[in-house]
DNA sequence: GGGTCGATGATATAGTGTTTCACCCGACTG
DNA sequence: CAGTCGGGTGAAACACTATATCATCGACCC
């Protein structure tokens, strides 16, 4: 997902922001995070698992999971549903607890599989003026658009 | 998902659609359309095997995937990523084959779990916008908002 | 010490989707 | 007519994703 000097950065973000709420940012939970976001992609649960396994080898599903729903409820990460895949948030700390996190996209490409997050105020408003419009009070959305990435293009 | 006469409505124009393009809606595939149609939510493909298999006692997953792929593949039902469920397309017909359908939303109620379909072109438009500014050539969105109902609120 | 609460360990199970091989049948071809 | 080729279906097993449940441990509080 990015380079190490960009994750040890965002390990240290999520580290304040859980800190400035009172949120445990175990050392399991810490080490999911950042096998999160060392990947070079949106990353599967049993991915992580088997990951995780070297270091701690009773590690099972409830494991991970209970992490990842920790990362989530806190908006260090994210889920791509198209993909059953976990992604780090690109602006983690930003929001709230319980707060199921600012409005975001994503942009995954069919080719490289590279997801990208983006925050786009129109689309965020557009589906807000959209539900509004059907008497729809709207909690959440989730925006996975799928395409092909600038570099794949160029190739 | 709709009353009688709109489903009947709805599966006479799938086999226009299918006719028009010489795709085959076979008994099967017809019967799994109307399950679908006459779901009053989203529903999940066991839930349909269930049903299924009341007249066909044999189904098996394969047998509503398969049938589920080619409705997808004809636009003639979408998958609600965050519900891992299926719902018919509320205006069938009017992509064409191999185009992964027209844009459209969904509005997902929390409370009673009801799913409507939108076509929202200022969403679509500012999605297609947001995509280009990060060079991204975009094929085809999921756009899934979750909240709750005119209905719901009202009570 | 006893009580409580959140985090973790460990096992089992539920839910979702795919692979694989076989069979049938209709169409096209020599 | 035999051959064969393709799409659709039947059937069994499997892979992947996620949750339920109970036990344990340690920190904190009284």
């Amino acid at each position: 997902m990015a380079e190490a000097a960009t994750r040890e950065k965002a390990l240290q973000e999520a580290e304040l922001a859980c800190a400035r709420r009172g949120a445990q940012l175990t050392p399991l939970r810490r080490q999911v995070l950042e096998l999160v976001l060392g990947a070079e992609a949106p990353i599967g649960a049993y991915a992580l698992l088997d990951r995780l396994k070297s270091s701690r080898p009773g590690a099972a599903p409830p494991t991970v999971y209970r992490a990842l729903d920790f990362l989530l409820e806190h908006g260090l990460v994210h889920k791509v549903e198209r993909l059953n895949a976990y992604i780090g948030c690109s602006d983690a700390g930003h929001g709230h607890a319980h707060d199921h996190g600012h409005p975001h996209q994503f942009l995954i490409c069919r080719r490289c599989g590279a997801t990208m997050e983006i925050a786009d105020h129109a689309v965020a408003h557009a589906i807000a003026e959209a539900a509004a419009r059907a008497g729809f009070v709207a909690v959440e959305a989730t925006v996975e658009i799928e395409g092909i990435c600038a570099r794949c293009a160029a190739t």
